[in-house]
Parts: structure tokens; C-alpha cells; sequence
RNA sequence: GCCCGGAUGGUGAAACUGGUAGACACAAGGGACUUAAAAUCCCUCGAUCAUUACGAUCGUGCCGGUUCGACUCCGGCUCCGGGCACCA
């Protein structure tokens, strides 16, 4: 072993029951910052595989708080173990820096909110540099610089000429406080996601993207997320929100306007026995016209549905339209009546209503008195409908033609009754809407369009990108500066060289998210938003964490865009794939008493103060402990004190170095003492590769602490187990305290620094042992423990337990019917009465 | 209503494909060292019964099943958490 080089200069002040943290942490981060340890090599003849590992990136609000400490503690232990695994590691840091609270700021404090931007930006970068994560600063990119947002316009303007970005006038979600639109994904029971007041719909010009076009793909391709949580793909599954059936065309009696509505179930389409639309409808709009009584009703209808939280508990109410509509296949006509129930954003506004099969058309039927007409039985034929509508699938009755058939055929055969008949055909329809990116916003990306007069919305040039922000401007509350700023706004139009106007909306913050872990793979770049070969290099990510509460929002819309970027030709679809990351781990949150850490509870705990006391060792340390990754994390002081202390446990292990190898080897000690290294080790990598079950490596670790503290070394084998025990023990630490790592190493005589050291690797020969005890059972209940030869047979195991006194009174006046052996395990013995 | 999770000591949790339930920690209690404290070290720590030892019985939300053997698999529930929802 290396005794001989070993120089313990630990030795000289053991009287230090602490170690150091600040100035060992200090030291190191300076080392690691000159040495660039954390930089991957973009060099195509480096023969490492390829790792990216990222976490998601912080909006710089101020100060870093315990939930972004733990997710990048979970991130750095990950990036710093697949380095050891000898991987070319991409782990790279910036800023998600636009944003309403940076103007909120800019309000109270009377400055600019770039101002407060990238202040927050330098404290918060200061801090993560503290912690001691390995990013690769080299390639930090903050999304309020034009260097990063002009790649954003270039897209959106090339989404303009594919017809995938368009401006339209739509009924949308407004926020009064924030004074701006908000998309459908920000709306959480129908308030705003941020502040919480409760949204206004309006009528407004804004511009979408089309990702209702990605609907399908974005579907399908969820299939590829085996390493996602299950909960988040099904979330996404539910948001995109699929439903097959049929588009059925009803003519209007005594007009040429047609009623087009969507169903799921065209199997009922015979029981229709009226009509229900929303009423925004324009049939409904148009039968108000003459009639006082409808549009009132329609008036209560429109404002009810914003103001009402709690949507599902409301009445269900309705007024026949004094209209009528032809059945498709019947040619009877059935009254078209308006419904509060009734959606205009979701499918066509109207819906067909088969009160024998619908729970909800039964209930508005029975109150109305409207007719009801089962069309469907079950197997038996005695399906009731006189007390609740019947909605399972079944065989129609009532029917004419189409008597007999089952649901499922039934379904088809109508939608092809009526697509010959040119009344209707096969529709998919989905939940998810188009994603409206514009916001009424000053702090944001400028939307590169120039309105002109002649030629409408012109995407501004490649050329004349990017459209800078000013960053000078003060939001006063209200609407936004940027719509005052007439050096911004006024330009040619770049068509025909006419005075124009730029549009002075910016986007929606969640664009400049949705593709920055590809930027990362160029950060540099100024010719291309992305690289093709690093793309193919480095992309998709393979490890990305972060909080649970972007399952839908933002790993949505990043979806959507990298497939964006893969039909713009950026990078090869094939080679680097349709799914930006590859695996996800939703972290769970940082709690304390029982609830999520915020300032306005006042139950907050500062990361830096903690760091102060303990240093960042423990702090990492302490996260990774407490809980498992995806499990929320309850904050407990004597958890960090526990954790501090299990660090300078290991800290004084180094005391035991100078004691001098004497007396004789200990060779059963050592011997056990290299089997617990080697467990350990297997344990540790197993957890790392079974869903970073950080809290299991760690007790592993704790162990192997343990088993070194009461060793007793004994002659050179014993010194040198003990070394091994050690080296490892600092080796395996290092992904989650590195800098205490390092200084271990150095006392160790490391001949690199702990967190370059390759993980240590398993001595199958250390696993064996000749000797092991075997659990005796009697009928599954454990009864003794016998020391066998690993390899014993059942018979003489058998014998053994027999033999043993403990065992041998459970067998007394017993029969024995049965003897399991579970190698290396156990002995069962199956008995019954003599 | 639909879709996902989860339920193990006082607490956070562990148990790889069914094989010694409670590793590792926190808290608590007791002891050692100390003039004292801090720090450190040692012991106890699921419940009940028993005891001079040895021990025995029960125990992973509830009921049932499969198995030599179930925290783990199957069927049926209860409760808790999360997501979606007048979605046609």
C-alpha cells in the first residue's frame, strides 16, 4: 500500500475536534476555479462518453433560497459522479432574467428593472459559487442580453414565414394587477398563476404559436420519456387532453346555417333529443337579437362563468332558443337550446345532448322537461334510464338501422353513415390551445414584427435583428413603457420604406426557458442560435431536475420548441432525437413545519447563514441527507448538526493514522473490515444508479464511517485496510462534500484531488467470505442462526441446524415435511406435528 | 367524476428480482470523561408479556388470497397528497 508516502500532516494538530469548513472551502474553490476542472472538453477526439447534466435555471430574484440549494446540490452530486464515472461532463448555470417582478421592483425602488436584473444576478452568482457547484461558467448566459434573446426573434420570425406564429383577435385571459395576457397554462382555477386575482376574459389582438399543431407528437412522443416520472408524463397526457369521435353537421330549420358539434359518442347520435350551445354562440347571439328575456340570460351567462371560482358546483342552467334543429339522420327536428355548461372555447361551442347517456344532459333534461330516448342497453337488454342516465357502452336500441350494433362498431358505422352523407366525419379533438406568447409587458424579449399600414405585420429581417430592448426605461405600473418609448417604436416599415410602428408587445417569459438548455450546447455562438455538430454532441440532456411545479408549463412548451427547432433544420432529428431531455427528476420541495419555506410565513431559513455556520459541506450535505430527491424535505436544525457531525466524525478517523502499526495482524478483522469497503462501495454506486437515492448512499457511507471508527488496527494488513477504508470513504464522499474531500484527499496523499479521483471499483475477491451465517426458519419464522461454508449443501445445513439447541427445540415430536435453502440467505424448515 | 402517487417506530427513513422488517440518522433516556459546561465516547430505544438469564407473542393503513415464506405479488376497501375537469 502507500504507508510510505503517506504523509499525515493532519497529525500535528489533532487536538482540532472541527475541521475548518470556511478556509478549506475557500482554498479549494479557488483551486477548482483556476485549474478549470468544471470546463468539458468540446474536443471530438476526447474519448470520454458525453454527459449533460442540468438543472433548471433560477430566476434572479434576490437571493438564493434552500429550494434552489437543494436542486443544485442534487445536480452538482450527479455532474461530479458521472465525472468520476468518467464521463466528459456538460453541467452548465444562468439566468431565466425577464420577468414581472423585475419591473414590480423597478416600480418600488424608482430604477429600472435591468438594474435590479443583473444586480440580483452578481449576488446570486456570488452564492452559487459558494456552494462549490462544478458549472461550467464559461457558458453562463443571462435571457435578458440580446446576444441570447435575438436567436429567440430569428425563430419567431421564421415561425411567422411557416405560418406556425400568427396574430389573431381572440377571447383571452387578462390579469388586471399584471397588466397583461396570461396563456391558458397560467390560469389555475381561474386565477392568475402569479398574483392570484382571478382572470377577466377579453377580446384582444395577440399572437400565438401554433402548438396545437404539435398536439399528436407531443403525444406520441411522451412514449419516449421511460425516464420521466410517470406522474409528469401523465400530467402532460391529461393537459394535451385527447378525445376521438365525431364532427356531426345538423342543418337549422327554416335557415341555411349549420350547426356543427362535436361527440365522443356518435353511437348515441340516435338519442339526440336536443341541442345545447354556448352562449357566445353565434346562433345564440343571433336568436337574442329579437328577444329581450335570451339576452339577458346570455349577458349573466358571460359574466358568471369569469367571476365563479368554482365552476364545477354551478347550477346548471339554460333557455331554449325558439330554434330548431334537424337530426342528420332522423330529419326531426329538435329545439337548439343556449346552456351556461356549454364551453365556447372547446370544440365547436355546441354539443349534442343525449340525456339517456349523458349524466349531465340527463340532469339539465329532467329539470327542462325535455325528452328522453334510450338508445343503448347493456348485454342483458335491461338497461334503466327512468331514474339516471345509463352511460356505459352497450348495444343500440331504438336505433333503425343501426339496432344491434355494440358501442364500439356502432361508432364507426355512424361516422361513416354520415361522412357519405357529407353530415359529418372522424375528428380528433384536444383540450391543449394555441400558446399565446404576447404579454403587455415592458421587461421581455420585443416581439420582432413592425405593423405598417400597407403591409400589415412585417417580421423584421434577419438583418436588422436583433430588435433591441432599451433598458433604460421606467415602468411606472400601468401599461408598459416600451408602448410610450417612441424612439422604439417608430421605424420603416421594412416592406415598403413607409413611417411604421414596431410592435411594442414583448413575450411571454416561458420563450426564453423553452430553449436554453440547447443554447448552452452553443452559448457562444453568434452565428447560429444552435450548433449542429455540438447539438449531435452533447444533446438532449441527459439528466434534467428541477421542481414538480413546471411538469405542465415549462417542460411543455420545451418539448414543443426543440421539435421546433429540429423542423427548422437546426440539428439533426435523427441523431439527437424529438425529446429534449432525456430523464427527469421533479424535486420535491423544502419544507419547514410542514409547509413550503416562504417569506410572507416567515419561515424561511437563509442558505448563507447556514453556509456561515456550518459551511456549505454540511449544507449539501444536509439536503441530500434529510430525504429522498423526489420527496419534499422537512428542514430541522438538528439534522444539519447531525450532519456536521457525522463530517468531522470522519475528520478525526485521521487521528487513528498515527498510531503505529503494532502487534500482530488481526487477519478475521481485516478481513471483514475489506468486505464492509467493498459493500459499501457497491452500495453507493448502486444508489447512484437507482434513481440517485442520495439519502441511501450517504447512510452507506455513515456506516463505513462506523466500521472504520471501531476497527482496531492491528499490525501493517490492518493499517493498510483501514487506509483503503478511508480512501474510499473520502473518494465516495466527494460528489456531495467535495471541498472536504479534497482536503481528506490531500491529508491522504491523493495524487489528484478527491473530486478527480475515478470511482472506486468493487474487489469481487474482497466480497467473499468462507464462512457465513445462515438464518434457520421454522415455517418462515426465524429460529436460529447457524455459521455455515458459503457453499453449504441442505443436507449438511440441515444437519447443522439440528444440531443447533436453539433450533433443535422447535423440531422436537415435529415431522419435518419440506427444507427450503435460499443460498447465502437462509434455511426454512417446513413442519408438522408427528 | 377521471388520472397518478403514497401509507413502515416518537420523527426523517431503509429493505436490490418475495427470503433475518426498522439499516443510517434525528429526538428522547441513562452512563463515562470534566470542578462545571461544551465537545466527545459508551449503552437503551416498535408494542405487549415475562425475566435471574435464555425468551415468547403481536407488528409495515384495513379485509381476504397466493406462497415453505409477503412491506414486496393478486383481489376488495379506507384514508392522505398531487394533477385534470360542466371537455361534449
Amino acid at each position: 500500500m502507500l504507508l510510505g508516502e503517506l504523509r499525515v500532516s493532519h497529525s500535528g494538530n489533532c487536538e482540532h475536534k472541527h475541521y475548518d469548513a470556511q478556509n478549506i472551502e475557500i482554498k479549494w474553490q479557488k483551486q477548482w476555479a483556476e485549474s478549470g476542472i468544471d470546463v468539458p472538453s468540446n474536443d471530438a477526439s476526447d474519448q470520454r462518453a458525453n454527459y449533460y447534466c442540468l438543472e433548471m435555471f433560477p430566476y434572479p430574484s434576490g437571493n438564493l433560497h434552500m429550494g434552489h440549494v437543494r436542486n443544485y446540490c442534487l445536480g452538482d452530486a450527479v455532474a461530479r459522479y458521472k465525472r468520476m464515472q468518467g464521463f466528459n461532463v456538460l453541467h452548465p448555470i444562468g439566468w431565466d432574467a425577464f420577468g414581472l417582478p423585475a419591473e414590480n421592483a423597478a416600480i418600488k425602488h424608482k430604477r429600472p428593472p435591468a438594474e435590479w436584473t443583473y444586480a440580483n444576478i452578481d449576488q446570486m452568482r456570488g452564492q452559487l459559487k459558494r456552494l462549490g457547484l462544478s458549472y461550467d461558467w464559461s457558458r453562463e448566459i443571462a435571457t435578458c442580453k440580446p446576444e441570447y434573446y435575438r436567436w429567440e426573434q430569428w425563430m419567431f420570425t421564421k415561425l411567422m414565414e411557416k405560418g406556425l406564429a400568427y396574430q389573431k383577435e381572440a377571447e383571452v385571459n387578462w390579469c388586471d394587477p399584471c397588466h397583461t395576457v396570461l396563456a391558458n397554462e397560467q390560469v389555475e382555477d381561474g386565477a392568475c398563476w402569479r398574483c392570484d386575482t382571478p382572470v377577466v376574459k377579453k377580446n384582444l389582438k395577440q399572437w400565438f404559436i401554433k402548438i396545437t399543431d404539435y398536439a399528436e407528437q407531443l403525444l406520441d412522443d411522451l412514449d419516449q420519456l421511460s425516464g420521466w416520472p410517470e406522474k409528469v408524463v401523465g400530467m402532460q397526457r391529461n393537459w394535451i387532453g385527447k378525445s376521438s369521435g365525431a364532427e356531426v353537421s345538423f342543418s337549422v330549420e327554416n335557415s341555411d346555417e349549420v350547426l356543427d358539434i362535436f361527440t365522443t359518442r356518435p353511437d348515441t347520435l340516435m338519442g339526440v333529443t336536443y341541442m345545447a350551445v354556448a352562449a357566445a354562440h353565434p346562433l345564440a347571439v343571433k336568436a337574442a337579437e329579437n328577444n329581450t328575456e335570451l339576452a339577458v340570460f346570455l349577458k349573466e351567462c358571460s359574466t358568471i362563468s369569469t367571476k365563479e371560482a368554482d365552476v364545477a358546483t354551478m347550477e346548471k342552467k339554460g333557455m331554449a332558443l325558439g330554434v330548431n334543429a334537424i337530426h342528420p339522420i332522423t330529419g326531426e327536428a329538435v329545439p337548439v337550446w343556449v346552456a351556461n355548461f356549454v364551453l365556447m372555447g372547446y370544440g365547436t361551442g355546441a354539443v349534442m345532448s343525449v340525456p339517456a347517456h349523458d349524466d349531465r344532459d340527463y340532469d339539465f333534461a329532467k329539470k327542462y322537461n325535455l325528452n328522453i330516448k334510450q338508445v343503448i342497453t347493456n348485454a342483458a337488454g335491461d338497461a334503466d334510464v327512468s331514474e339516471a342516465a345509463y352511460t356505459d357502452a352497450g348495444v343500440l336500441i331504438n336505433s333503425g338501422e343501426f339496432d344491434g350494433l355494440k358501442s364500439g362498431k356502432a361508432k364507426k358505422t355512424i361516422t361513416h353513415w354520415l361522412d357519405s352523407h357529407d353530415k359529418g366525419e372522424e375528428r380528433i379533438q384536444y383540450r391543449l390551445r394555441d400558446w399565446l406568447v404576447s404579454r403587455q409587458r415592458y421587461w421581455g424579449t420585443p416581439i420582432p414584427v413592425i405593423h405598417c399600414d400597407d403591409c400589415g405585420a412585417v417580421a423584421v429581417p434577419e438583418k436588422d435583428l436583433p430588435v433591441v430592448l432599451p433598458e433604460n426605461l421606467q415602468p411606472t405600473g400601468g401599461s408598459s413603457p416600451l408602448a410610450e418609448c417612441e424612439a422604439f417604436l417608430n421605424v420603416d416599415c421594412p416592406q415598403c420604406g413607409k413611417a411604421a410602428q414596431r410592435e411594442a408587445d414583448t413575450f411571454d417569459t416561458f420563450m426564453e426557458s423553452s430553449w436554453y438548455m440547447n443554447r448552452y450546447i452553443s452559448a457562444r455562438s453568434e452565428t447560429a442560435m444552435v450548433d449542429a455538430e455540438d447539438m449531435q454532441r452533447w444533446a438532449p440532456v441527459d439528466q434534467y431536475i428541477g421542481g414538480v411545479e413546471h411538469a405542465v408549463l415549462h417542460l411543455l412548451y420545451a418539448r414543443f420548441y426543440h421539435k421546433l427547432m429540429r423542423d427548422m433544420g437546426l440539428f439533426d432529428g435523427e441523431k439527437v432525437g424529438s425529446e429534449p431531455f432525456k430523464n427527469l427528476l421533479t424535486q420535491g420541495m423544502v419544507l419547514m413545519d410542514g409547509t413550503k419555506m416562504s417569506k410572507s410565513k416567515g419561515n424561511t431559513v437563509d442558505p448563507s447563514a447556514i453556509i456561515e455556520r456550518y459551511g456549505c459541506d454540511t449544507a449539501r450535505l444536509f439536503t441530500l441527507f434529510a430525504a429522498p430527491p423526489e420527496k419534499d424535505l422537512e428542514w430541522e436544525d438538528s439534522g444539519v448538526e447531525g450532519a456536521h457531525r457525522f463530517l468531522n466524525r470522519v475528520w478525526r478517523l485521521f487521528e487513528k493514522l498515527n498510531a503505529d502499526a503494532v502487534g500482530e495482524d488481526g487477519e478475521k478483522s481485516v478481513k471483514d473490515l475489506r468486505r464492509t469497503i467493498h459493500i459499501t462501495i457497491e452500495k453507493v454506486t448502486r444508489a447512484f444508479e437507482h434513481g440517485f437515492a442520495f439519502n441511501v448512499a450517504i447512510a452507506a457511507q455513515m456506516e463505513l464511517a462506523n466500521a472504520l471508527q471501531s476497527f482496531d488496527i492491528q499490525g501493517e494488513s490492518g493499517k493498510a485496510a483501514f487506509v483503503e477504508g478511508l480512501q474510499a470513504l473520502v473518494t465516495m464522499l466527494s460528489p456531495f462534500v467535495p471541498h472536504f474531500s479534497c482536503e481528506c484527499g490531500e491529508v491522504l496523499g491523493f495524487e489528484k484531488d478527491a473530486v478527480m479521483m475515478s470511482w472506486p471499483e468493487v474487489d469481487a475477491a474482497a466480497l467473499v467470505q468462507d464462512e457465513i451465517a445462515l438464518v434457520v426458519q421454522i415455517q418462515g419464522k426465524k429460529r436460529g442462526e447457524i455459521m455455515v461454508s458459503k457453499d453449504v449443501n441442505q443436507d449438511d445445513a440441515l444437519a447443522l441446524a439440528k444440531a443447533d439447541s436453539a433450533v433443535a427445540k422447535w423440531l422436537e415430536g415435529m415431522a419435518i415435511v419440506k427444507v427450503i435453502l435460499v443460498k447465502g440467505r437462509l434455511l426454512n424448515i417446513v413442519v408438522r406435528p408427528a
